[in-house]
Order: structure tokens, then sequence, then C-alpha cells
DNA sequence: GCCAACGTTGGC
DNA sequence: GCCAACGTTGGC
């Protein structure tokens, strides 16, 4: 099975990458100990969600700071596969639960590629980043991956 | 099952 | 801080 790409998007204030490297660098969950590091959680969106479910180990992942910096930092890789979100205190209420999974950091990059250099490429016009850029998980195809590493200079 | 109202996200 | 886009909720 050929590994997928995917991006995901938090806001640096909240949760930024330099937050999911301190997360395993202690081997722990800042915000609920004892859960896994880099537990993607609180996602509550469904077509992130069905998104997550895709992610298999391995698949590498983008990691985009939303509001601030407005850039892809780093890049990650699933290190655990979809499981009912600890954090959804309603999910025995609701038929479809919501999920996570956890992510590793595998490299930051040396040169971030912005959304202002995203949008300004005709190769990524399509991305879902773009096209539609409220949803926090979203999956990348090849070529996007490919063009993005080629941006960042990787 | 439709659709209006409302809430949230995120770029600017 | 504003506003557009989109998802969710709830009344009918």
């Amino acid at each position: 099975m050929a590994k997928r790409h995917w991006l995901v998007k938090s806001e640096p204030d909240a949760y930024g990458w330099d937050d999911l490297v301190a997360e395993w660098e202690a081997g722990d969950n800042r915000d609920y100990p004892g859960q896994n590091p880099g537990m993607w959680d609180g996602v509550r969106n469904y077509a992130a969600a069905s998104h997550m479910r895709e992610m298999k180990n391995g698949d590498e992942v983008f990691f985009y700071h939303s509001q601030q910096g407005l850039e892809i930092v780093g890049i990650a890789e699933v290190a655990g596969e979809h499981y009912v979100d600890p954090t959804d205190k309603k999910a025995g209420e609701r038929k479809t639960k919501f999920v996570c999974v956890d992510l590793k950091p595998v490299r930051s990059l040396a040169n971030p590629v912005s959304l202002k250099q995203i949008k300004a490429n005709p190769e990524l016009a399509e991305m879902k980043l773009v096209r539609q850029g409220r949803l926090s998980v979203s999956p990348v195809t090849d070529a996007e991956w490919k063009e993005i590493l080629k941006m960042a200079g990787e």
C-alpha cells in the first residue's frame, strides 16, 4: 500500500509544531497526561474525521500553522491509526464517533512554505488548503506533496 | 427531508 | 476586528 499524504492545520497559539516536538520528547501528552504524545484530538468535523479514518501508519503529513505564521512548518508521520477521541464527551450519544490519530514529528522545514507561496503557484491551485480553507485535515496528492517539498528546497 | 438561522473557522 | 465560507442544528 503506497504511502498517502495529508495536511493538518493547527493554531500555534493553541498547539504548534514545537508543542508536538515537545510532547514526543517528554513521551507524554501535554493536555491529557497518560494519553499518547501527538494525539490529534478535538477534530469535530465529519469531513476531517473521515480523512483521519483513512490515515495509515507511516503516511506523511504536512503540519500547517493557521492564524499565525500561515505556513507549512514541518513534516509529521502517522504513528497511530484512528481511534475514538477520548476528549469527545458525547461520543456515546452519537452514532458516528469523532476520532483522532497520533502524529509524530519527522522533521521541520528549514524553509517553511507559506500560504501566499502556495496560492501563487498554479500547480497548487486545486489544493484543498486553498479551495476549502476551513478544513482542518485534508488529503494532499503526490504531485502537490512533491511540489511543496521542492518549494521548501528539500 | 428541506432550509433558514446560527456558530465557527481562518484569511485578510 | 471584520467578513466570507461552510458546517451544524432545529423547526416545520
